[in-house]
DNA sequence: ACGCGGCTATGACAAATGTCATCCGGATTG
DNA sequence: CAATCCGGATGACATTTGTCATAGCCGCGT
């Protein structure tokens, strides 16, 4: 039997995939966990073979958790399933660690496979998506314009962030200006849907 | 046996729900479809009782396959089942005659249950949800302020939303500017994103 | 030791955005 | 019929945003 360890924070969802995987005969789901915070203990706790991770989750992002998950368990093979095929997102995933990478969007049925094939030592990846990370190249961005950028999402002022940071208007004016030249944008609405769609934020 | 139709666009949370459902002894999954503007032509083939909509699908969204739905198969009961609690989205949903809502943060135990009240006629709404969408009240957006700033979520500038429009500048201004006024926003990104959480776009 | 790139800041300027007053025409409603 | 509201438009104006040049400081690699 495949131990597994399933971790997605919508419960409906949640519970649909431990259904499929019950279908099958030779895995287990061992544990269910709502948020990424959660995912380590369990993970201590139950020995899974494989751990299946949502990205976006509350407490800590799955590409976060992976990180934590090598060191702490080092058997453990990680899967992330999510629903955008974003190149930057497959990038930081393979970076740390991860066995493969499955879109919400894949066939049901090819979940099961890639747990398999995941417990066997292999990688698992979109051949599309591989090719889409890698010929994106890595973000652009520096530190502190990704950080600018991130925050443009929420707050809608420059002063705010500014303030947040606690930065000079100017400053993140500039770091604005760079982040919209280098993604070819024309305004900040555009660079951050344009540096979120490809996962560099 | 419930005969019910499944609309939602990631193939692999199709699958699952469909996995979990086929658990239960008196509901049967007659059809699944991936696009919203395949719903009506599939429903009329299967003629399911239950029809459970994901809102976000390609084609059409689950709301506006509502109002299809009731003309055109008036004995069928629609389901939503969505990730997001906009009061908005819970408040057209039961004036386009939804039997229920439902959110995919919800226990998944709870998705045979309702559907089984669904289809006994029953109305299924979480009780905190209803009371949001109340106390919100509809949207305070005329139809064109509504379209202008729906636009404005992914056309960076104003000219070209002027453009797509076919209005002046100035027009598109004055209605994000009122647009901006009403939602209590400082500018139209956070209006953009106030209106967004509640549904209003 | 030197250069380079990143972080921070300032100032000046141009362009885009948001506000406001005002206008017109049509539809609805009291 | 008058009042009101919505769609549409213009012009003027203040504010915000985006661009650019410039500069200091720090750390890293050669």
């Amino acid at each position: 039997m495949i131990r597994v360890l399933l971790a997605e924070d919508q419960a409906m969802v949640r519970g649909a995939l431990a259904a499929l995987l019950a279908l099958e005969g030779d895995i287990e789901v061992v544990a269910e966990v709502a948020r990424g915070d959660e995912v380590i203990t369990t993970a201590l706790k139950e020995q899974p073979d494989v751990v299946l991770l949502d990205i976006e989750m509350p407490g800590q992002s799955g590409l976060d958790v992976l990180t934590d998950l090598r060191t702490k368990l080092p058997n453990a093979r990680s899967l992330i399933l999510t629903t955008f095929g974003r190149p930057g997102y497959l990038r930081r995933a393979m970076e740390n660690g991860a066995a493969g990478f499955l879109l919400k969007d894949a066939p049901s049925r090819d979940l099961a496979v890639a747990i398999r094939r995941a417990n066997a030592g292999e990688r698992v990846v979109d051949p599309g998506l591989a090719a889409d990370a890698l010929s994106e190249g890595p973000s652009p961005l520096t530190d502190r314009e990704q950080e600018v950028l991130s925050l443009a999402r929420t707050i809608p002022t420059i002063a705010e962030i500014a303030d947040q940071l606690y930065l000079s208007e100017g400053t993140v004016r500039n770091y604005l200006s760079t982040a919209i030249h280098k993604l070819g944008a024309q305004n900040r609405l555009e660079a951050t849907r344009i540096a979120e769609q490809k996962g560099w934020l």
